[in-house]
DNA sequence: TAGATTGTTAATCGATTAACAATC
DNA sequence: TAGATTGTTAATCGATTAACAATC
């Protein structure tokens, strides 16, 4: 299974199918055809037969697909069947909000750990995880098989801290600051920025020229 | 000045290239080359100068950009020079972490509300913003103007609130809730969606097919 | 078998990069 | 003026869509 060479536009798509794919489970519906699932997700069936075929082929001629089990494989191919050990560093408010993300769990990434700076929070359980002192992050890390750190501190201090997670162990960064960590973290270690402002800012771009084309009219 | 048609692909771009701007503009940088520009963000410098001039010639031969200069005009096209009124739909964690996201304000987006269905919330401040109940919603959007929606509560009830919020004159919605809005959405509602989950699958994606690929080696 | 729908190749479309003349 | 660097056109690359033969 040689998946290397994915275009990039494909893998964003795929927690898409996974989440529609998921919905359908739920509402009891067996098998879909590219078609149907285009009208729903609003894109070209074109589109979802070449993006699944990217991996294998998951239907069959005349029938469509099942649902479970295309949910299944692209389950599979997103890594979700497996377990992935996270801490969180830094419990801030958009921390501690996504510890308390109950359905990360179910689909496989288990908090373990949750850190911040603040000695007010030392001690503080949140999910019944107690929160511990950024200090003792390596001592933690020797001890425990944790893949993803989830950065939740300021840019400031982001990529001093990359650099201590990442030759602790850590593989994958999930980072929240604003920051492109990817250009500054070597080759190998994942990173996925989030940067919530910049999609605020696109909903304003889209808002104000809106506006704009509404007054030329 | 017409904006019509600039493609999406540039739009997403576009506050990063603020960012940046920003970042130079800290350190004191006056002027930059789209040459030094693109070694900096990882892009190329043909891209620079094309995304640029969809918008107009921003810059002088044998110069470069001015800084600030560039950095007003791209806050100008994002709209970022003009007051939008926020709302916050859903004061749990992430509700309460956007709250307190000082930035936005900066940026002109002005949080004037807090809404949740939990009684035991109501009254209690985020930012000196005290969280009414959600029926008081219609009521408030009849006496202030706001713009923009920020919806952090479960998708359950998330298209219903929607409907809700367009009928009373919302503009925009920021949603966090797993679902597209966008698809149930009168046209001319700006939606942006942030799926917090789907950056973590692709994240757990790349993490799972990097070590795929190192052991069939 | 006939009908439906996939898997896949070919055609189109759009986005990125390269190149260079214009010009500061 | 000479050098630098933009603005912009042309070339390339990649992604999306259309079409259809294969096949369940």
């Amino acid at each position: 299974m040689d998946e290397k060479g994915i275009s990039k536009a494909v893998i964003k798509r795929l927690p898409r199918y996974y989440r529609y794919l998921g919905e359908l489970l739920e509402a009891g519906v067996e098998r879909i055809s590219s078609n149907e699932l285009s009208e729903k997700m609003q894109v070209t069936a074109s589109q979802i037969r070449q993006d699944l075929n990217n991996f294998g082929g998951f239907g069959q001629q005349g029938y469509g697909y099942n649902v479970q089990y295309l949910y299944n494989e692209i389950g599979k191919i997103l890594g979700l069947d497996t377990v992935h050990n996270m801490i969180i560093v830094g419990a801030g408010n958009l921390g501690q909000a996504l510890a308390n993300y109950v359905n990360f769990e179910k689909r496989g990434f288990r908090l373990v750990g949750i850190f911040d700076a603040n000695p007010v929070l030392q001690g503080v359980s949140v999910r019944g995880i107690p929160i511990q002192m950024i200090d003792t992050i390596p001592e933690f890390l020797q001890n425990n098989d944790v893949e993803i750190a989830t950065l939740t501190i300021p840019k400031e201090s982001v990529v001093d801290m990359a650099d201590m997670l990442v030759k602790n162990g850590i593989r994958a960064l999930w980072n929240y600051a604003h920051t492109d960590l990817n250009l500054v973290v070597p080759d190998g270690v994942i990173v996925e920025n989030v940067h919530l402002s910049e999609s605020l800012m696109r909903l304003s771009y889209n808002l104000t020229s809106y506006e704009r084309n509404q007054k030329n009219q």
